[in-house]
DNA sequence: CAAATTTTGTATTCCAAAGTACAGAAAGAG
DNA sequence: CTCTTTCTGTACTTTGGAATACAAAATTTG
């Protein structure tokens, strides 16, 4: 019995999220966040409420979505345990890759967010969501090395735990990297590189 | 003939230093800058006009700073090129040591920096800043391989481009992993773990 | 010791960006 | 068709922090 909403959360929570990732929490203003999601302010504020709480819903949602895609890779059983780190790793730079093609790098909420102390003091969600992102990445890293443990891609006495980390890391470090304006194929073959000790 | 400057420059930059690689730019009030120093706005705005101009310089030091270090490691003859990395890795964790004793992460005027695309368009000298510091590192992490595959403690095939950017990339994604709270050891391990295909 | 000059402290201004108010338009329910 | 409710657009208010003004204090040199 009232007029429904004209947009989509989703997508409003995906082009904040495209903006976040970018520029950061705090060289994102309202204004280029209406624009991305095509919104008036008043839409914006009344949908969600704050500047802050359009952030945690955004990474919230960009971190489940991530862990998704993450997941579909990691948990591929037609491939063997190293082939799916690496194909991850294509995913990433891939990734890199578009973004390059739109005149920047890709970006990571989860650097941006990792990286500030004083966002994540903030709000506690913040904290919260980047520590359960984390562990269901490393625990399906895990995974997936285990799997190459038996498989016989991944050397025996890998440790999961470890291995998962640098992956990780390695991960961290590209989105960095990427921001320097080195090629896809180099930040490929690096990554590769990166992931030998993981290489039967 | 005149009242001469109570403070020193140098330390100044480092005390702002310190505080932007922590927080990041936008989250650094001028304020917590004074604060740092030990100096009244006046007296900052003074020295160093705006807090624009006082983050290129505090970079431009930082990053010469840094670059001085990881010098004197990667062109210590008396190691080989291996051992030169090696250690270049362990003075990275030894840093994030001090900070996690501190109760924080060391955080990376550089990744701060390069993560943010609007910083280095709102001041050109921040892009040719770090684009001439990641040259000089690149170099020095070059002849530091190109010293190992004649030394043997690097192997023959190894491409010392690609493998100063590897180690190059390994660096920042500890500087982000460190954030989570992950012990300077595991650090440590994932880091020599991330460099093997460099070792002979 | 006094002049010259710069530093220091406090208070103020200024600005950009976050957030709010409210009137008018749109859409479903009866 | 009309009533109700929610959405949309514009203009306004608020706020946090960067930057400035200026008077008083401090210190070296001649």
């Amino acid at each position: 019995m009232a007029r429904p909403r004209a947009f989509d959360e989703k997508t409003v929570l995906e082009a904040a999220a495209a903006q976040f990732r970018v520029h950061g929490y705090a060289d994102t203003s309202t204004e280029q966040l209406c624009e991305a999601a095509g919104l008036r302010r008043s839409s914006l504020y009344n949908a969600f409420t704050s500047k802050d709480e359009l952030f945690v819903q955004a990474l919230e949602h960009y971190a489940d979505t991530m862990c998704g895609h993450q997941a579909a890779i990691l948990t591929d059983t037609s491939l063997t345990g190293a082939e799916r780190i690496k194909k991850l790793i294509g995913a990433i730079v891939d990734e890199e890759r578009v973004a390059r093609s739109e005149g920047h790098a890709a970006g990571c909420m989860g650097v941006h967010a990792l990286m500030n102390p004083d966002l994540r003091a903030r709000d506690e969600r913040i904290a919260r969501i980047l520590d359960r992102d984390l562990r269901k990445r490393l625990d399906l890293l895990e995974d997936a090395i285990r799997a190459g443990r038996i498989d016989g891609s991944v050397p025996e006495g890998t440790d999961a735990a470890e291995g998962a980390l640098l992956v990780n890391t390695l991960i961290a470090g590209l989105r960095v990297t990427a921001q320097s304006g080195v090629t896809p194929e180099a930040l490929h073959r690096i990554a590769l590189d990166g992931i030998r000790s993981l290489l039967a």
